[in-house]
DNA sequence: AGTATTTTGCAACAAAGTTGCATTCTTTAT
DNA sequence: ATAAAGAATGCAACTTTGTTGCAAAATACT
């Protein structure tokens, strides 16, 4: 069994020829990618609404987590092993975003730090975006 | 002169019906507004090409800030007085997104902490935003 | 007040996202 | 291996969101 078959049949998601493309995809590249990027990838292959409603299920099953930006372009990465075996998501390490090459990267090594939050606020999820010039773009 | 428009004059803008509409409404709210929010307060009043311009051209003068979402539907906030008078942006507070009542708030009192980035790595902005429950919703 | 410049509204368009339904593919149980 | 049940897909139509060019209107400057 494939390992794209495997992360499926452990979401117990029915694996279909689009579902296995879009994980294909994803464990291709290092970085996050967008609905668009998916879209071009997948070429012809298949509809708009599959991929649409294929990252929906991805998200929800904790198979992939989405990263917040500020040009109305939410990307998509893959979640660690131990997101998807305990299906409990702890998404917990810095994104950052390079400003030259425009690729999401997680920075799976550097933790996010806890703040504290002003009496009343109750925290459930911490998500920490860094943008600059990545490793590669740098000379 | 208002309020209103002498933060237009500081930023060398002209005065306008509709940009002070729209600084009158984020200054009549707490929280960060999408651009949906603004097009539904003013009603019929102004174009929503014209709402798009004025977003733009506050954002470009660092009047207001936008936050980073994981819906699609980035939002904007007033920045306060240290970025609209320097002119340059210091953003550097967390940003609370409340999953009961889905405002979005700058916690100004709550600075970002910095963090190591592997070698390589270049930071020009950081951003951290925490979603879970607010004063208001917390009972 | 009169002119130059900027901003606005309109129209038309492009892109992004959603929904219902019929068809096709997967799974499950014989 | 196959048939029935259930789930996923593709299509079409539609809604929402965002963009662009240009003429008309408003603002700023002298």
């Amino acid at each position: 069994m494939s390992r794209v078959e495997s992360i499926l049949r452990n979401s117990s998601l029915s694996v279909t020829a689009s579902r296995k493309k879009i994980l294909d995809i994803f464990l291709a590249v290092d970085n996050a990618l967008a609905h668009q990027d998916i879209e071009q990838k997948c070429a012809d292959e298949y509809d708009r609404v599959t991929i649409y409603r294929t990252l929906q299920t991805f998200l929800e099953k904790g198979i992939i987590h989405n990263i917040p930006t500020t040009d109305n372009a939410v990307r998509y990465a893959l979640c660690n092993d131990a997101c998807i075996n305990t299906g409990h998501h702890h998404d917990n390490h810095v994104h950052f975003l390079c400003d030259e090459c425009g690729k999401t990267l997680c920075l799976d090594e550097v933790m996010i730090p806890t703040v504290k939050l002003p009496a009343g606020y109750a925290m459930k999820e911490i998500n920490m975006v860094v943008s600059g010039t990545c490793k590669s773009c740098k000379k």
